[in-house]
DNA sequence: CCTATTTATCATATGGACATGATAAATATA
DNA sequence: TATATTTATCATGTCCATATGATAAATAGG
């Protein structure tokens, strides 16, 4: 129905990944690739927004790779997907520009309960909460 | 966070628009496109689509243009919007392939309620609940 | 300090959603 | 039956998410 945009797919992907990793030592970009499936070259890019974003922390060099950079009880999904939503992110379902509770568009009395149980989901759960 | 793909929503406001005409006279795509701030030539195929859908009616020439197909009281958001979701609409947060109960993602447990109680939302809000 | 290993960055390609403009086909009505 | 009006369809263009491949920069360890 509505859907996330393939990248931020692939962060989450990723992150859990790299969250299920003993002691916390780096994980190279190869390994995690070939773990979630996603093109590494591709991934190696969008790791490289995750650090920049400040939810991973990169080092490079033998025995490199990607870790956390906040613990995983601490992580919201939110915090991984927010960089890799579009930057106009409609509220709105009707896609209106301004839809708030003053300026409502047709749909918004009804959307907004469950809108904001969306936006609750991905801000409340972490990344420990996922499974494996 | 999630949204919808841009032609669903302009469908969504078009027939919005649509049902909300006196004794359901045809609307011309001009008159839509004005009033629901979508260039009219390419609403003119969005329209067209939702009338293959079944949703609407088309009638060429003078005194035609785009009517219900279905009473605004039996039409959903989800008839509305489901032929412009892309055909590879994932079920699934983290974009696995194959994600059901019995071969489930990370995430599974926690987004089903979530997306179950969304498209929900959709399947069961009809066009007549909107507002103007 | 050299070398292997790893991330960072640059250059470029591609497919599809979104859009524009023009022409064809249907139809009401005078 | 001619004409104006309206949708249907065709041809084309643009932009961005997604992706590929190659090279540069950093760093650990011998």
């Amino acid at each position: 129905m509505l859907s996330l945009p393939q990248t931020a797919e692939y962060a989450l992907r990723a992150v859990n990944f790299i969250a299920d990793t003993p002691d916390g030592r780096p994980r190279r970009v190869a390994e995690i690739s070939a773990a979630i499936k996603v093109p590494s070259n591709y991934l190696s890019k969008t790791l490289h927004q995750l650090a920049l974003a400040g939810v991973l922390r990169s080092t490079r060099g033998p025995a490199g790779g990607f870790q956390l950079a906040i613990p995983a009880e601490r992580l919201t999904l939110a915090e991984v997907i927010t960089p890799f939503l579009p930057v106009t992110g409609r509220p709105c379902v009707l896609g209106r520009a301004r839809c708030n509770d003053t300026t409502p568009c047709a749909a918004h009395h009804l959307w907004k309960p469950v809108g904001q149980q969306l936006e609750a989901f991905f801000a409340a759960t972490t990344i420990a909460e996922l499974g494996r």
